[in-house]
DNA sequence: CGCTAATCGAGACGGTACGTCTGGTCTTCTA
DNA sequence: TAGAAGACCAGACGTACCGTCTCGATTAGCG
């Protein structure tokens, strides 16, 4: 029988709190930018005392991780379908994602903070990125039971994800090109070929 | 005959405090990051002023984009070899580059101020990605002549431009991968694949 | 028959926490200081909630009125000897008080906090300063029967009493003197005079 | 010759900066009291950055007496007249500047906050305490020359200044009372009989 | 050689955000 | 009902940078 946790002692956090501070903070990722947004300014949005923002989370890193992992989450390989076309629902999930502006704000910030930062590198990995790389995985396997491809090794997960990831976001955010229904399946032309799977 | 530029009146302009500056830039974005890289600090270990750092450069973002602009006009497709022998040199030369903890910090910090202003964005690429699809360029020329690709179509500067550059980023600097020559082996023969030069 | 206050409901108050809360601020005002004494830290130091502790006292200032109360009430006026002697022993009195921190603390952090709070003025008046006029007072009256002084406008009491409290204090709390015999003696001699005692 | 001191190097701090800071400081002194200035408020009112105000003054105490020191040093003993009208004039400017409410607050306040910090205390002793000495070193002077006293240690200095200082400020700010002719007159024959003049 | 004009260093200027601390209140469970 | 615990809102703290400004001192070409 497991030991229920003991209740706190105390007046307990307002649930209330948490979704007013996460969309504050969304809200104002789109609209400032991730060097303009404040934590003052949040409190101030979400009609919070900073205090009770910074117990709940540190720093502007970890608010913006919290604030956009949800959506991150919500990415899935469709149920039915080929590989192909799982890699292309996805492609499409992802650039929808990235039209947000508060993905945008939040995705591309918390890399800049990183590049000198090793801990919260580490933390931005295991929170948002690499949890996303259940979905190569899971169309590897759906490919190998429907006999699209041979063998695991045909599908290195990281390097896929990384290129999925990689060259969407220098897409959409750097180079500055549209979503279109054209540049997508040009894209997993290019990545079904290099999967082998043209043959 | 053009007419050379009258000679501006008054002191000249120290041609030493350009070096400095840019040095000491370099330096700290190393050292500090994004954020914590400060026009005051620049201007300190410069020894130079606030208003002559200001005068040349407006902006932290101009600043940076001065200080690691020359390192990537150094990229270079190689003279010789098939076209697969060039991607693969400038997969090694981009992740040499990206090797360097000032180029981590100023290309992500760039792109992570662009995100909410259209203009920087605009500049950035203007300035520092768009001219090295050069290489892109360049390749697809050569393998043309050498008859490696049949039609100009067969590769689509753009895209590749995106799935190279992309993809050694969200590698190098997102997912933390090191630019081991196994993995640049491995990514090549992705991309070689995906350009259907492996038939 | 004067009917009993009905005991209140509920749980009763704890006794010892007043002890412990008051034991608490005299301890924290003598190494504190007043501007960095705080509620919290009384609360935090007597293991009580700030709650209880608001319960009691409403405010920092009725806290340290409490806590210092007792101790001016321990002055007394010795039951023989004349009247210059009677000021002498007042004098040490007051001069020992005023070599504990807490007291020095205490009655300088209400007299600075009641200068622009009339209100404020008036309780510490009535509670702490006050009540200590009678030992000139009765000073007054042992004169008259011994036949000291002639008649009792031969000493004005709120005079008398701010000479002696005002001297006090300026010679220990500002020019930091010491409560030395030496000083003390020469102070009682001045009053003495002043009183037309030594003619 | 006395060598100029050079001229300190960059932009030259503003004069009218001080003015407009110490004006600000005695407004607030007499509206807010002490535990209610906030440096903050300080320099919104004098139209002035808070790192203006932390140049000059680092700190509340130091604000304050250096809004109060000039008032202070106006004090001045007539250059006519016997002891006791001297003793009566300083007592009537001294009450005089105690009634206004940014002198009570100043005063009370820095010796509340020196009560437990010795560095406090002697800056405020040196700042603006002793310097006031000089009144009672110039009356025995003066005393002395027209033979009212006949030997110097019949006034000592320092206690002469307690009496009056400490009684003036605990008559007005504690005691609460009226800084009446009458009074001044009942006091300084009390001082002037304590310095044994009438005989 | 002096005049004009832009640049140089230094550092003060008004602002804004930081992350922490305290005040005084409120909300929960337990005694 | 009191008590312990701790969350809540509000707002001041003193510091760090921002980008601009105001100084005196340089350093060039031109008359």
């Amino acid at each position: 029988v497991p030991v229920s946790t003991p209740r706190p002692q105390g007046r307990p956090r307002s649930v209330r709190a948490d979704d007013a501070i996460l969309a504050a903070t969304r809200g104002l990722l789109a609209e400032r930018g991730w060097a303009d947004l404040t934590m003052g300014d949040v409190a101030t949005r979400a009609n919070v005392a900073k205090t009770t923002l910074y117990r709940r989370w540190p720093s502007k890193q970890e608010l913006a991780m919290a604030a956009v992992a949800d959506m991150l989450g919500e990415l899935e390989l469709p149920a039915e379908g080929d590989l192909r076309s799982g890699i292309e629902s996805v492609v499409r999930q992802f650039t929808d994602l990235l039209t947000r502006p508060e993905m945008q704000t939040a995705l591309m910030g918390l890399v800049a903070d990183s590049t000198r930062d090793p801990a919260l590198r580490r933390r931005v990995r295991e929170t948002i990125v690499d949890p996303q790389k259940r979905l190569v995985v899971r169309g590897r396997e759906r490919a190998l039971e429907r006999g699209e491809i041979k063998v695991p090794a045909q599908i290195d997960v990281d390097l896929v994800f990384d290129v999925i990831a990689g060259t969407v976001v220098q897409h959409m955010l750097i180079s500055d090109g549209p979503a279109a229904e054209e540049w997508i399946g040009q894209f997993v032309r290019f990545v079904s070929t290099g999967l082998g799977l043209n043959t």
